[in-house]
DNA sequence: TGGCCATTTGTGAACGGTAACAGTTTCGGG
DNA sequence: CCCGAAACTGTTACCGTTCACAAATGGCCA
C-alpha cells in the first residue's frame, strides 16, 4: 500500500521545516507567496518575479505560478511591499474641508487618474487653512508613506508649509494663484484671464461700467479675478467702481447685492463665482431691479446647475475634475525624475466665457432697443 | 597590533554587527527605532514601549527615549508596523463619481471623525454603481489593508457587492434606503418621513394636492420618497398624481417642469430635491407661474444656497456631515467587536423641514386672501 | 566534448516594526 | 538576610515582500 517513496511533497525547498506561520487573533492569514510557492513548485522569489513581470522567467514557470495564484486566490501584501521597497503605490491629498464647489469637483478626476495609473488615494483633510494644520495634515500622510501629495492649495499658507515637506516628497499644488515663486509645479486656472473675459463681455454688450462682487480677499484667486476685472476696466477707459467682498456664498452675495440694487447707475456685476451671483440675483429681485433688462449679472466657475437659474447666468467655465487629472499627471510626471531634475513648472488651464440670459445690453442702449 | 578585544563602542547590544542599513536609491534612510534606541542606551523593544504606551517602563526610561525620539525627529513607519500587527490604521470610503452634493459634504464628515480616532481615510470611487466596479473598488482597499470600510451606498448593487468583500473586512453602509435585510449596518436618512413632512405641509397649507418630480427609479432613495409622499397624500384622501422622474439634477427638474407648468390644476410640486427644484422653478417661471402665489414648490436635501433660490425654497434638511460622523463611529464600535457580536443595526437620521418662501396657500383659498 | 556566456532559478538577508518569552532588577516580608 | 513576586528591560523570532548575489541550467561554437 505504501508507495515506497512516501513522496513528502516533491517539493525542491524545504519549506515544510518552516514554523507554522501564527494566525493572529481575530483576523485569519489570507495565502502568501510561500503558498504560491509551494503550489507552483517554485521559490518565492520566482513568485516575485512574476507578479513583478520581471521578464527572465521561462513562460512555462510563469504559467504555473500564475495558475496557483489563480487557484489560492492570491493578492499580494501590500504593507510588505511597502515596507522593503518604501513606495506605497499611495498617493495623498490634501484638502480644504468645507463643501466649496471645486475642490470636490477635483477629487474625483485626481482620484480616477490616479487608480489607472496604479495608485490608491489617501486624504488629509483640513478645517482651516494655516500653516500648522497644513503641516499637520502632511506629517499624518507623510507617516503613512505616500510616494507623493497634491495639495489642494488655494492660499499660500498652504504652499509654504509644503516647503516644509520632509526630503524625498514630492508635491504639487492645484488652484490659487501661482505667485510665481513656489518650489514646487502648480496647476491652476488662469484666474485674470477669465476676468477678464467677463467684464469685457459686459463692456462689449455696452455698459459704461461693471461693477465686482469680491471673494475673500485673502484668497489669491480671488485677487486676482478683481484684478482682471480692474485692469480690464482700466484699459477701456471705464470708471473703476469700489469693491465689495465676502465668503464665497450666496449669503455674501445677497448682502452686496442689495447695496448694488440700491444704486441706479449700476448696471453690470461680476460676481467672484456662480454662488456669489446667486445670491446677488435674489437681492435684485427683491429690489425690483429686472436682470438682464435693467442689469446684467455674471459669474465664475459653471456650476453644474448654473444654466438653471433666473436668469440663467453668464459665467467662466473651469473644468475642476481636468485641473485633478493634470495635477495628477504633473506630480507622477516629477516623481519619475530625480529630486529636483525638472524645474517647477506651472499647468495653467484655460477658462471659457459662457454666455447665458444673465447678461445683455444695459437699458437704453441701441442694440437693446431693436 | 590588533587589539585583543577591540573594544568595539561599549553598547549594550551588538548592533555594530548589523550592516550598514543600506540606503535606497533616491530616498535617504529616515531614523529608525534602532537610532532612537542606541542614542537612549535602551533596546528597540523598549522604544517600542515608549510609543505604544505601555505602562511596564520606568518613567525615568521613558523621558530618555522621549527625549531621544524629540531630538532625532523620529517617525515611527507605519507599513512595518501593519506589516506586524495585521492593523493598518487606514478605513476606505467607497465613493460615487459624480458631482452630487450629498456624498461629498458625507466624505468631510467621515475623514475629520476618522483623523480623531487616528484613521487615515483612502478613497476609491466608482464610475457606474454596478457589482463588479463596487468589487474592484473593494478589492483595491483590501489590498491596501483598510482596517474597515463605509461605502456610500445609494443602490443595491454596491451592498450586494459587499457581502462579498473578503472575510473579515468590516463594513458600513451609508445613504439609500436600508431594505432591511442587509448582512451589514447602515446609516441613513428617513426619507419616507422627510417626504411626509413635505407633503404633509403643503397640504396643511390648503392645496387640494401635491404633485412630485421624482428621482431615479432604481434608486432607492428616490422610491422612498415616492412612497412617503404618496401614502401621505392617500391618508389626507388626496388624489394621486401620476409621477414624473428623472435623473437628479436641474436639467430633469426643468423637462418637468415644463409638463406640470402647462397644467393649470397643478398648485403643488414636491422635488425629490433641490437641483430638481432649480429646474423646476425656472420652468414655471417661463410658463409665467408665479411662485408661490400660484404654484409652491418644496425640494430636499438643503443645500447650502437652496435659501437663495428665487423664491427661498422649502426643503427637508439632511445632515450630510453628520451622517459621516455617525458612520465612522458605527464602523470604529464594529471593529472593536469580535466580527458578527453585534446585529448589524440601523442608524436612522431625522430628516427636518426647513419651510422658506417658496410655499404657501394655493391661489384663491381663504388663507391666501387674508 | 568542453567551456563560456546568457538565461533562469534559488538562497539568505534586509525592510522596520511588534509579540513572546526570558532575563534582570527592585522591593516587601518572613 | 534570603526569597518570591512584581516591575522593568533585553533577545529572538516573526510579519510578507524585494534585493543582491550565488547557483544551476541550457545553448552555442570551437
Amino acid at each position: 500500500m505504501a508507495t515506497p517513496e512516501p513522496a513528502p511533497d516533491h517539493d525542491p525547498v524545504a519549506y515544510q521545516r518552516l514554523p507554522a506561520l501564527r494566525p493572529r487573533p481575530g483576523k485569519e492569514r489570507g495565502t502568501v507567496m510561500r503558498d504560491v510557492a509551494k503550489l507552483a513548485g517554485v521559490s518565492h522569489q520566482t513568485v516575485s518575479r512574476v507578479i513583478n513581470e520581471h521578464p527572465n522567467v521561462r513562460a512555462e514557470t510563469r504559467e504555473r505560478v500564475l495558475a496557483a495564484m489563480r487557484s489560492l486566490n492570491y493578492r499580494r501584501n501590500l504593507a510588505a511591499r511597502t515596507l522593503a521597497t518604501r513606495e506605497s503605490h499611495t498617493l495623498g491629498i490634501i484638502g480644504f474641508e468645507t463643501t466649496l464647489f471645486g475642490p470636490e469637483s477635483m477629487l474625483y478626476g485626481i482620484e480616477s487618474a490616479a487608480r489607472a495609473a496604479g495608485y490608491l488615494v489617501s486624504v488629509a483633510t483640513v478645517r482651516e487653512l494655516t500653516h500648522r494644520t497644513v503641516l499637520e495634515a502632511v506629517d499624518r500622510l507623510a507617516q503613512h508613506d505616500v510616494d507623493g501629495i497634491i495639495a489642494i492649495a488655494p492660499k499660500p499658507a498652504v504652499t509654504t508649509a509644503l516647503t516644509h515637506a520632509p526630503g524625498g516628497l514630492i508635491c504639487v499644488a492645484v488652484g490659487g494663484s501661482g505667485a510665481g515663486s513656489d518650489p514646487f509645479p502648480r496647476v491652476r486656472v488662469d484666474n485674470d484671464t477669465g476676468a477678464r473675459l467677463v467684464t469685457r463681455h459686459l463692456l462689449d454688450l455696452g455698459h459704461a461700467t461693471v461693477h465686482h462682487v469680491a471673494g475673500p480677499p485673502d484668497w489669491p484667486e480671488a485677487q486676482s479675478r478683481v484684478d482682471g476685472w480692474r485692469e480690464t476696466l482700466y484699459e477701456a477707459g471705464a470708471v473703476v467702481p469700489a469693491v465689495s467682498a465676502g465668503w464665497w456664498d450666496a449669503a455674501a452675495g445677497y448682502e452686496q447685492g442689495r447695496r448694488l440694487a440700491a444704486d441706479p447707475d449700476v448696471t453690470a456685476i461680476f460676481c467672484a463665482n456662480d454662488r456669489i451671483a446667486l445670491g446677488v440675483l435674489r437681492a435684485l429681485h427683491e429690489a425690483g431691479r429686472r436682470v438682464p433688462d435693467e442689469v446684467s449679472v455674471a459669474g465664475f466657475d459653471d456650476m453644474p446647475d448654473s444654466g438653471y437659474f433666473l436668469p440663467p447666468l453668464t459665467t467662466v467655465h473651469q473644468d475642476f475634475a481636468e485641473m485633478g487629472r493634470r495635477a495628477l499627471a504633473l506630480l507622477l510626471r516629477h516623481m519619475g525624475r530625480a529630486d529636483g531634475e525638472t524645474p517647477p513648472e506651472d499647468v495653467v488651464v484655460a477658462p471659457r466665457l459662457i454666455t447665458r440670459a444673465s447678461s445683455a445690453p444695459p437699458p437704453g442702449s441701441r442694440r437693446s432697443r431693436q
